[in-house]
Formats: C-alpha cells, sequence, structure tokens
DNA sequence: CTCACTGCAAAAAGTTTGCAATTGA
DNA sequence: TCAATTGCAAACTTTTTGCAGTGAG
C-alpha cells in the first residue's frame, strides 16, 4: 500500500498527538513538528524557522516560537535546559548539583555528597575526556506537589 | 590583630585570584568579586548589578558584565548551566545525557544506559518529587584535547 | 607612561505581544 | 459560524560592542 510512507505515518502521529493535547491540527503545526522530528541535535527556533520557511515561505518566526512553546508544554518535544535563559553564576563553592522544579523552574543546591550517585569511567566514547558531572534532579518541589490551589 | 576581618581577608583572597589569573585589581572588580561571595543561589547579572550599585553608584551594566566573564574564564566563580543561553529542542526521544565540551561548548547526546549512573532514592530532603535525572558530563571533546594549534 | 579598564550609548540578539485577517472544526 | 490560529510589526529583555576618557602598575 502505496500511502504507508514515512510521511503518512508522521502525518498520523501529529494528529494523534494534537487531539490527545486538545489542540488544532494546521499546516504550519504540522510542517514544524516533521521538521523538527527530521533534525538532530539541539535546534535553536530560527534554525527550524530556516528549515520550516523553505516548505512555508510566508510562515513567520513568532509562529515558529508559539509552535516551539505549544510542544513543549503539550509534552510533543524537551527543552534541552530547564535553567534559566540567562546568565546565571554559581556562588555555591562546594561540590554539588541541582534540584530542578518542572513547574516553577526554581533551582535548588543540593551537595554532592547528599546525593550520592556513582558515575563509571573516567573516558567515553569518542575521548571525551571527563572533569566533572553536573546533575539536575527534575521533579515537583514541595510547593508545587501541592494540588493546585483554586 | 584588628585588621584581620573577613573584609580584609576577602580583599586578600582576591589579589591572589587576580594576581594567578594575570589581570588588574580594580575597584569594580573587587566590589563585584565581594558581593558575588556575599549573595547566595543563581544570581542574574541584574541582581549582581543592583547590589554593586549601592556601593559604586557610577558603575555600569556594561562593566557588571565584562566583570562577570572575566571571572568566569579566569576560574573564580562559574556559571549555573553550560547550555546556551537561548531555546533548545530537544529532537532525541531516547533516555540520554549530554557530553558538554567547557571548551567549544558542543553538547553531544549520549544513551542514558551507556552512561550508565546509579542514582539511589525516589525523594529527597524537602519533599522534592524526583522525576527523571539530566546529566552533564563535562568535559573536553576529542576535539579539544589537541595542543593548542597555533 | 602605557595599556588595560571603565562608562556610555548604541547596536545586536533573542523573544514576546497586540492586533487584524485568516482558517480549522 | 466562531474561536483558535497566523503574520506582521513593534516592543521588550538580555547581552555585546565601539570608543573616548580614566586609572592601575
Amino acid at each position: 500500500m502505496a500511502t504507508s510512507d514515512t510521511s503518512e505515518l508522521l502525518n498520523f502521529c501529529f494528529r494523534s498527538l494534537c487531539e490527545e493535547a486538545g489542540i488544532a491540527v494546521t499546516h504550519q503545526r504540522q510542517v514544524v513538528y516533521e521538521e523538527l522530528c527530521a533534525m538532530h541535535g539541539h535546534p535553536s527556533p530560527e534554525e527550524v524557522y530556516g528549515r520550516v520557511r523553505s516548505r512555508i515561505p510566508s510562515i513567520s518566526l513568532a509562529t515558529v516560537y508559539k509552535t516551539i512553546h505549544l510542544f513543549i508544554e503539550s509534552g510533543v518535544f524537551r527543552e534541552v535546559s530547564l535553567h534559566h535563559g540567562t546568565l546565571r553564576v554559581e556562588t555555591n563553592s562546594r561540590p554539588h548539583h541541582h534540584l530542578v522544579c518542572i513547574q516553577c523552574k526554581a533551582i535548588r543546591d543540593i551537595d554532592a555528597e547528599e546525593l550520592g550517585l556513582a558515575p563509571a569511567e573516567g573516558h567515553l566514547p569518542d575521548g571525551f575526556l571527563v572533569q566533572r558531572y553536573a546533575v539536575d534532579v527534575l521533579g515537583l518541589c514541595a510547593e508545587c506537589q501541592q494540588p493546585t490551589p483554586q
């Protein structure tokens, strides 16, 4: 059956995702979705825009931003880092890691010892020379676990 | 001896750090350093600016930025996240972590299994509810390990 | 005395917003 | 039909840069 090619499959996936998330299926969203699926690495909105524009020349960067945020909120994609988008200075000089609340985005320190995880090698694939580990423990802080206070 | 108070100590520390790094000791840098040492958490340049300005009203935000970057380059302070300051989409849907090169800032994925670390609890201090771990393995990628090609 | 550093103002980058026109359901 | 979505332009936030004057060594 000629209709079962990759793009039909993506199309189906995408419609299911939208239905689950309760959002409309638009041409723009579909193309952003398809291009994201086809991209590797950690693309920026501009990079996504560049690729999408080759298929929808009239699309605006603002729509790409809105769509990416929508996908992230809906759990269709994740963002690489939940940390503040701005420069932040680490004032804690002790070896520590971070507790990051996925809801309110608060970042609290936790001593490396207290977290206590067990890494392995000192050398990873491709000759990557490990210097240290920075762990984000993602989850919900005490406050955000409260049932949504209406 | 009355001169051995905290601020004298900080002063001494700072001068040593500057000597090591081969940079000039200026009043602005000293005050930024002292305020950073006195701050907790993960302050933004604006926040640092706010505090420093109360001691040097004429200081400019640009100088605060330059100073913070200088401190980070010199290893006096770290930044909280080495990830791009811009929004990035995670296109890899498999459970994975990141190899982050502290030199060129490149981010490569590594499968969670391949990295294989051993976390512990499901509940941490303060009732933080863990959802998942995101690990940055910080170090030098193969390319950046080459002796600086003059 | 000299080069590094500062402050200023302007520019650049990245992101968000308001609104009128358009479109999916 | 009509609420949701889009494109545009303008605004906003964060960060960088060029340059003339100042200051540390």
